[in-house]
DNA sequence: CGCACCCTAGTACGGCCGTACTAGTGACAT
DNA sequence: ATGTCACTAGTACGGCCGTACTAGGGTGCG
């Protein structure tokens, strides 16, 4: 039977070991690995003698996420199931994670029962998004979704012009947007609206 | 004997509950109590017949630093220890929390071993500052003094104008600050360098 | 239908931004 | 003492920013 193996990799010790002991608590008899980078996961994955079923992934390691290289591993472990955790809870970060093929984004704030739940949907084949507060599309506080791009695009350090060819849209009507934008966060600068739009959760500070 | 009792307040059980196993093993004897938010604890903390003598604190609820908070828990609670735990390891963020007048902070990824040595010592009286690369020093990554104050007020939404003052400096020697600090962190533009600062580690975004 | 809201586009204007120069001071190391 | 580096101050200039107007099209609601 079991010849199971479940990887986790997560740069946070306290949260590993209570991840590995929840795993280990509701599925017994599963082999459990646990590396704290991304790296240390692959070099346990691609060692072992069988394959493993299942990734429980942190999406950031020391800042850094690993986003950009979750479709990789998606590739090289077609069979296995990839679940990513995270502080994060916004919609566009959830959005981009999912994109990349990945079976499951659990947000670290669920319960140890809910994520139990969740990582057994999960091997049921099932896609799950599991965050504690269950508002799938309130994607901004009071921001339209053109709002959300140029926040986005100006945390990049975008111009307006730059803005305007990345939207396909006049770079005036960008201003418009920029300015409702501040209107809607309370800011009257670029640089306010990038941490106002962080601490608020609006935007991950990718890369 | 033991009639010591430590508060956990985090909003992620998985790290609750393995610091609450991780202080019930390293101190057997003491009482536990966990809650969820900052609110749950004061109200364990006040029922109780005892008071309690160490309060172990997750910086961030929801997005929302209890900064504002710690030095009135301070006042209230005089005789117990504080320890504020976060993901956070800047060194604005870990001095904005000590001189709320707290004991210790610990950084989310310290083994458990560190953090028990680091509860220990500040049960002895030591206060304690953790995080996983101990350099206390590096404020930043080759930015100068003023280039990190500089890009602090940035983040803020200050103009050049705005942080001459606040700093007591001419407008145009900001100016060379905030070029020195774009060339350092490789931007050009202040929304830009913000968002470098954060997933750098550099700032934190406050309130 | 009227109203609200979002997105689009443009003009005008004052102001701030960011860079490139020059130039002086103090600290610290080779 | 010579060089290096951080910090200070100023001038000049082109460009981008943010706001305030006008103005039209699309969608959904009562």
């Amino acid at each position: 039977m079991g010849n199971e193996t479940i990887i986790i990799a997560d740069d946070h010790p306290v949260f590993r070991d209570g991840l590995r002991t929840l795993i280990e608590h509701i599925h017994p008899g599963v082999a459990v690995a646990t590396a704290d980078t991304l790296d240390g996961a692959l070099a346990i994955a691609r060692s072992g003698t069988v394959r493993p079923s299942m990734f429980v992934l942190d999406l950031f390691f020391a800042h850094r996420s690993i986003k950009d290289q979750l479709a990789a591993l998606r590739r090289e472990f077609g069979r296995a199931s990839i679940v990513v955790v995270s502080m994060a809870d916004d919609r566009a970060t959830i959005d981009g994670v999912m994109a990349c093929g990945v079976n499951a984004f659990i947000n670290k704030s669920v319960t140890p029962h809910e994520i139990g739940k969740a990582l057994e949907a999960v091997r049921q084949g099932e896609i799950v998004v599991k965050v504690p507060t269950p508002d799938a599309d309130d994607t901004a506080a009071g921001l339209s979704e053109r709002q959300h791009s140029v926040l986005q695009l100006i945390a990049q350090g975008q111009t307006n012009k730059e803005i305007a060819i990345a939207l396909g849209i006049s770079p005036f009507t960008v201003r418009i947007h920029v300015s409702a934008l501040f209107r809607a966060l309370g800011v009257s600068s670029r640089a306010a609206a990038v941490t106002k739009g962080v601490s608020a959760g609006l935007i991950a500070p990718a890369h």
